[in-house]
DNA sequence: GAGCATACATTTACCGGTTAATGTAGTCCG
DNA sequence: CGGACTACATTAACCGGTAAATGTATGCTC
């Protein structure tokens, strides 16, 4: 069962038998780690490297990791692979913030997409010993960041901060803020009767980004049980309700905003209300979205997409960076970090039209 | 330097130990391989089992590795970070594809986006041993693909076909044929100049596309040298030679359609015409993309894109299940697919308007 | 010339698995 | 009752590295 061995795998023994030294001494030449005890001489460290460097020597990670109890690696899981499906390119920004973070550190990258069936199963793969640490891109709470604790695993939440394991290290947008960011956006502009677009059940992130919105409703002394709750999950979702709703209210009850909880749906809402309502946006209605990536409200998008803007490349890359240095054991000073959303002014939203 | 042993990682010899038989005996009933020589009792075997359960148990994946010689992973090769700036979702929908064909064959996968300074160095780093084979995204030829071959290291080619290595298995689309489709839905509409916007410097899908336009232009008699060559590398690109290249034209010069060499230069490529020109389409002027992504082209993109369809998940999955299938040793029938692209028809083309 | 650094390199053991070869009872059979 | 056969399990060796302990000359000091 056995494969053989690749053909020009070379290996520390190789080189020593060449050279004629114990494969040791190699090991301490290529490492260049000489101690009190152990010292080579120039000679035999110049054999040693000319031999590797004509060999095309590469130390074998595996056999390297297995007596380092490191491999430099990091994985990062996701929820399913569905996180692929949206296009909103948040994946994209996110992915690129991770990606150099770990390049310049010199680490490398696994993904992780697996449905999580079993969580106790899952924990024990991730903790194979191909990893160093986890980054967990997980929306709602689950049982993973628990189990992990336990083994002592290092991990560090990505777009959360609570979860079933006590202290979690994390990276996350203040999404309240956000909420209260977008409504108080459209509060200034004059709207009085703003729509929100909910996330997917049980989505913490979604559900914070409402309570900020409602909160500075609230503080507005506006209402905030005006609509019946309207969800789409992700970008392909059903707006036939929204539009359902939009069309059925009489125009003084209509809102003259939306606040969509992600930029995905802030466009597919754009979409029903040009489309199926027959509403231009903004003159007729505003739209606010969360995100504030490139893809969607940029390119092609019309009108572009006013939005909460996250840096979801930065707060992805701060993560991994949090556990890079935990996995190395660097003593970091801060292990929770909150990021403040802006608003980024494009434009789909105006005053309300009968003011 | 040696880390401390994990809290709560079992190994085989603690199991050993438990259940008072040697390690190698676990190894063999947690394996389920009894061989002529090697048998266990049935008593023996509940015990390990039961104390592997109780203990969680789960092999670590270095060592076994180490033995196997296969990690049951493999590794995504992409040519730079900057493939996660697109916005046009066709990095989501790839991984989408890789991701799931993955999952379903147990295996795990790597991302490597290290820029290639030494492809030598490189080659080494993608043969360490923890991955066992590679997917190449490179859309151009380079010294990895031959590098890896001489090493006898497992490769399949995803969106290329042609590249250092003699006879590498590969996966792509036939982009001339996507070319000639893009050319040929224009000219049915009665287009007779048309503009392409190419690609990258030495990107082999970008050179693709163009020749197979070209030669559908020629075989309908027109001439291919009609403009000078505009070049847009990706979406955030630079549209200003476009933008100055169809204001200066006479109207009756100017092209009434124009072909990009993908999605995300595409709506660029409309908006610049729309904002930048004051040229509506596809009234003005039609406009033909390729990848045919959902992200652009459906969200919010108005008009919608017309455009020459790649199923990419789909080819992505194909390859990423070749790859799979040759390092696990089976047999496969057919290591060169090519599919074959259609039209997308959408809402950016229209007859000319002076015919 | 015994004692002791110093310089250089080696042997041994281990990481956590896998595989091949070898042991030891007990049973069956002629 | 000796030998072969079966059932069950063990030991030894290896994968390719790393870390700690141990050798062996050589020169220097007193």
């Amino acid at each position: 069962m056995r494969k053989e061995r690749q053909h020009g795998r070379v290996t520390l023994a190789d080189i020593a038998q060449r050279t004629g030294v114990s494969k040791v001494t190699v090991s301490y030449v290529l490492n260049d780690r000489e101690t009190a005890h152990v010292k080579i001489s120039d000679q035999t460290r110049q054999r040693v490297l000319a031999t590797a460097s004509e060999l095309g020597y590469h130390p074998n990670a595996l056999a390297r990791a297995l007596t380092r109890c490191s491999t430099d690696t990091i994985t990062l899981v996701m929820q399913s692979p569905h996180v692929f499906r949206g296009g909103s390119g948040f994946m994209n920004e996110l992915l690129h913030g991770v990606v150099e973070a770990v390049n310049t550190r010199n680490f490398d990258l696994m993904l992780h997409t697996k449905q999580i069936a079993d969580a106790d199963a899952e924990t024990r793969a991730l903790t194979d010993g191909r990893s160093d640490g986890c980054l967990l891109l997980r929306d709602r709470d689950d049982p993973l960041a628990a189990a992990l604790a336990k083994r002592g695993h290092p991990f560090v939440l990505l777009f959360a901060r609570e979860c079933s394991a006590q202290n979690p290290w994390f990276v996350d947008t203040d999404n309240r803020l956000g909420g209260r960011i977008a409504a108080e956006h459209l509060l200034s502009l004059g709207h009085r009767r703003i729509l929100f677009v909910a996330g997917p059940e049980g989505s913490v992130a979604a559900e914070d980004r409402r309570i900020g919105f409602a909160r500075a409703l609230a503080d507005a002394g506006l209402p905030t049980d005006t609509y019946p709750r309207v969800q789409v999950n992700y970008g392909g979702g059903d707006y036939g309700t929204l539009a359902r709703l939009i069309r059925d209210l009489p125009a003084p009850e209509r809102p003259t905003a939306v606040f969509a909880w992600s930029d995905d749906v802030a466009v597919g809402v754009m979409e029903t209300l040009q489309r199926e309502c027959a509403l231009h946006v903004p003159t007729d209605i505003s739209v606010v979205g969360f995100d504030g990536t490139k893809a969607v409200g940029e390119q092609g998008c019309v009108p572009r997409l006013t939005s909460v803007r996250q840096p979801i490349d930065v707060i992805a890359g701060r993560a991994a960076e949090l556990l890079i240095a935990s996995v190395r054991g660097d003593t970091v000073a801060e292990t929770e970090l909150i990021f403040a959303p802006t608003l980024l002014r494009r434009d789909s939203c105006a005053p309300p039209r009968n003011q």
